[in-house]
DNA sequence: GACCTGCTGCGGCCTG
């Protein structure tokens, strides 16, 4: 006798619980067949909404491959899985759920191709890998309803694109094809739904309001006169977190980068070395065991502290975490939102996240961050713009998945957000490129990927080709990491290639929370023991920069434009205040009204800073910039430094800034020409090639576990780049690393906005008898860069009037 | 009166 079928509202009910408004929202409209995104901070909530509906409007129709879940982690498919079981059997008794990721046994992967479960978790790679198969269309030709979770975390991405073609195609299979968003922490809701749900169809979106208390306060200094005025490592705090970890039953203690997440492990022990076992570090480079066992550690609440990057964002939501702690900037409102959100997670408790400045000036932006997450100043995510590489991958994928014909292809691809601007010629070259390899490659069989076959219809001719293609399907690149493992056995995690060529056999390094001794490097594997010696060099990644967002600039100033205005009311500004009153004694502070420049001398040469709050991309942009109008018309010769406030020109010789600025120094007049001759923009978009040509699939990296090394890979992009450059300049390939270099490296469009505001506002520019606190930030972040437009033999006769010059008699400081 | 930067995420082969 089959089970009864609840009602959501049975099952409700069950509970004791009441919906949410939103929860009926949601699945009123997936009964009705609609489309949408669900927007709310809370997790468990936007889960069940999506899923009752989705158990309700489809639960009495038992067929395979019903619901799709996306995930964006593994790590989440088990708990997710287990989360929808329960409801199922409430709702649809019937229905079997499975999850497939990377990591699902080969066993379990059998059992799911012989029976499809009504319900599949799985990874918007793992997805794409299904539509690669040759009967993808009667495996998925029937999916109802995919459910795209964490979507805030994947629409700005390529792994955001890839969804979205992915979702194209089975749209293409089932017009009536419902799809639903859950997101969190997002400004541009509208674009996150058009983006989900294809360019023509509108959808609904539900706001999950839940009212979610949130506390953001900060560690303030217990002395701030020997607190840095620079730097960002932020031990001088170690005392004050002790005493908060100390107090809390668990704690999260993120920090930004994993070399500080390891010094951090590595002090708090040291300051309480009773607390080994205890306390725990978690990191994108350890191995994954090490980081599952800390993860069920947490769970099972035997862990203290947890020290961790964003590698704990997401995924723990339910994990019993009582206070977190966010060393150094957040740099951004939604990373600081989410990161608070890690704690109190349950409906009615509160999120806290205290905030731990590194330096003086973070002080400021702690202010800042908190008057921002309360007014949901939240940053928008875009959507990539016609990636082509993304699109190159795709259409392999597809004449894999059962072949295409070019006029249907296009108006599917077409009707993916992200490609909604492309046109027939660009489609065409792209068809082109994979079926005949382009201008440079004609010649190269193994770059013919796909062929017309009698019918007209493209397909991949080539098992090589095709498992070759099947292996390197995704959009994540990372460089080639070596692994480290004990000379006993066990891999502990990986390190850069990079850093391990500093190190000999012998030397130490500190890395998952021990010192480490090198042994020997053998086929991009570290192997290591446990070391005698208690101290190391900590390993650094070398991974992007994150720049202040512009919503956490904005907000700074206005916080410097109150202290400028006398109020001092918020703790962090109090506490700053001294410092604040000196900046505007001997300079002045930057507000949204005024863009305020320093010069002054020192024995380092001359001085010009500049405060335009906006971001450090943007600075070393700005800063290149200028020094190269300004040394245009006159070999000179400049230092930058930039931070995320503000960037320094350091030249040998005085320079009249007052009568550049007058002539036009921050016109966003021939800003692009400028731009692309200051910097070295094709430098930027090699770089940026590596990844395209691997997500195109013009570069394999390997087998696994016989992983190609980094110069390997490199030196065939680069090889790649040449080629195009010279016998295919119209690849768009390389119009996209162009375009990304410019976009995402450079920030032209923030970099633009900062010029036009620069030339608007009233400059203030000072003559500070000393370097100001504001300087003096940028002043120990000396020198990534340098220009040099200087002869070389102005520069020698500067040294050697530099030499008179120390030779002379001394000079009073 | 100053040193400590740089995240995350997935997937996959061949062994007569």
């Amino acid at each position: 006798m089959p089970a009864e079928r609840q009602t959501p509202d049975d099952w409700f009910a069950a509970r004791g619980w009441q919906p949410f408004a939103f929860q009926r929202e949601v699945w009123a409209a997936v009964a009705a067949g609609r489309s949408g995104l669900l927007h709310a901070t809370t997790g468990a909530g936007k889960t069940y909404a999506v899923w009752l509906g989705a158990l309700a409007a489809f639960g009495a129709e038992a067929a395979p491959h019903t619901v799709l879940w996306i995930t964006p982690m593994r790590a989440l498919a088990a708990d997710t899985t287990r989360a929808l079981a329960d409801a199922a059997a409430a709702l649809a008794p019937d229905w079997r759920l499975g999850a497939r990721t990377g990591d699902t046994a080969s066993a379990e992967r059998a059992r799911l191709d012989r029976k499809p479960p009504q319900a599949l978790v799985t990874t918007p790679e793992s997805l794409t890998l299904m539509l690669t198969r040759a009967d993808a269309r009667a495996q998925l030709g029937r999916v109802r309803m995919v459910v795209v979770d964490e979507w805030h975390e994947l629409m700005g991405s390529k792994r955001g694109v890839q969804v979205q073609l992915a979702l194209a195609r089975l749209r293409q299979w089932n017009p009536a094809l419902v799809v639903w968003g859950l997101s969190a922490t997002l400004g541009n809701l509208a674009t996150a739904r058009a983006a989900l749900l294809g360019a023509e169809n509108a959808g609904v979106l539900v706001q999950g309001a839940l009212p979610k208390q949130l506390l953001i306060d900060t560690l303030i200094p217990p002395s701030m006169e020997r607190f840095p005025w620079g730097g960002h490592l932020g031990t001088r705090m170690l005392e004050p977190v002790v005493a908060e970890i100390d107090a809390a039953a668990t704690s999260l203690v993120f920090t930004n980068t994993r070399s500080q997440a390891e010094l951090w492990y590595q002090a708090l022990l040291a300051a309480r070395p009773d607390w080994a076992g205890l306390l725990a570090l978690h990191h994108g480079s350890l191995d994954k065991e090490i980081r599952d066992w800390v993860e069920l550690g947490l769970k099972e609440g035997r862990l203290k502290a947890v020290v961790c990057t964003s590698s704990l964002d997401l995924g723990v939501d339910f994990l019993p975490v009582e206070r977190v702690l966010q060393i150094g900037s957040a740099k951004g409102v939604a990373r600081l939102l989410q990161r608070a959100g890690r704690s109190g997670h349950a409906p009615g408790r509160p999120s806290r996240v205290t905030l731990v400045p590194t330096q003086a000036l973070e002080l400021v932006e702690a202010a800042a961050a908190r008057q921002a997450a309360l007014a949901r100043q939240v940053e928008p995510r875009e959507p990539p713009t016609k990636p082509f590489d993304v699109l190159v991958q795709h259409l392999v994928s597809m004449a894999l998945g059962g072949g295409f014909t070019p006029d249907a292809m296009y108006a599917e691809v077409h009707s993916a957000y992200s490609f909604r601007a492309l046109t027939r010629a660009e489609f065409d070259w792209a068809l082109g490129f994979v079926e005949g390899g382009g201008l440079s490659l004609a010649a190269y069989p193994e770059y013919h990927r796909i062929a017309r076959d009698e019918a007209g219809v493209f397909r991949v001719p080539s098992v090589a080709i095709a498992r070759r293609h099947r292996m390197s399907v995704g959009t994540i690149v990372s460089d080639a990491m070596m692994s480290v493992s004990w000379l006993s056995g066990g891999r502990i995690g990986s390190i850069e290639e990079r850093f391990l060529a500093y190190l000999k056999p012998g030397d130490c390094f500190v890395f998952a929370g021990r010192v480490l001794e090198l042994v020997r490097v053998q086929a991009m594997t570290a192997y290591v023991r446990k070391a005698t010696k208690t101290r190391g060099v900590v390993p650094q990644w070398g991974g992007s920069k994150m720049p202040l967002s512009s919503e956490l600039a904005g907000a700074s100033l206005q916080m410097l434009a109150r202290a400028h205005a006398g109020d001092f009311a918020e703790p962090e500004i109090a506490a700053l205040r001294p410092l604040l009153e000196l900046q505007e004694r001997w300079s002045a502070l930057p507000t949204p009204d005024r863009l305020v420049c320093e010069t002054f001398r020192s024995r380092e040469g001359h001085h010009f800073l500049c405060y335009p709050f906006a971001g450090r991309m943007v600075h070393i942009g700005l800063g290149s910039l200028l020094a190269w109008r300004a040394a245009r018309d006159r070999p000179g010769s400049f230092s930058i430094s930039m931070n995320d406030y503000g960037f320094e020109l350091l030249s040998a010789e005085p320079v009249d800034w007052r009568g550049l600025i007058d002539a036009g120094l921050f016109s966003p007049a021939g800003l692009m020409d400028d731009v692309l001759a200051s910097l070295n923009a094709s430098e930027l978009a090699r770089r940026r090639f590596r990844e395209i040509a691997r997500i195109a699939g013009l570069v394999f990296t390997g087998y696994p576990g016989a992983p190609h090394s980094a110069r390997q890979v490199q030196a065939s992009a680069g090889l790649f780049y040449e080629v195009f450059r010279q016998h295919d300049a119209a690849n768009l390939l390389l119009v996209q690393a162009d375009s990304e270099a410019l976009e995402q490296e450079l920030e032209l469009g923030r970099l633009r906005a900062a010029l036009d505001r620069m030339s608007a506002l009233p400059l203030l520019l000072a003559a500070p008898p000393r370097p100001t606190p504001f300087a003096f930030a940028l002043m120990v972040e000396r020198l990534r860069e340098s220009l040099s437009t200087e002869k070389l033999h102005d520069r020698v006769a500067r040294m050697l009037r530099e030499l008179e010059a120390a030779a002379g008699p001394a000079s009073p400081a």
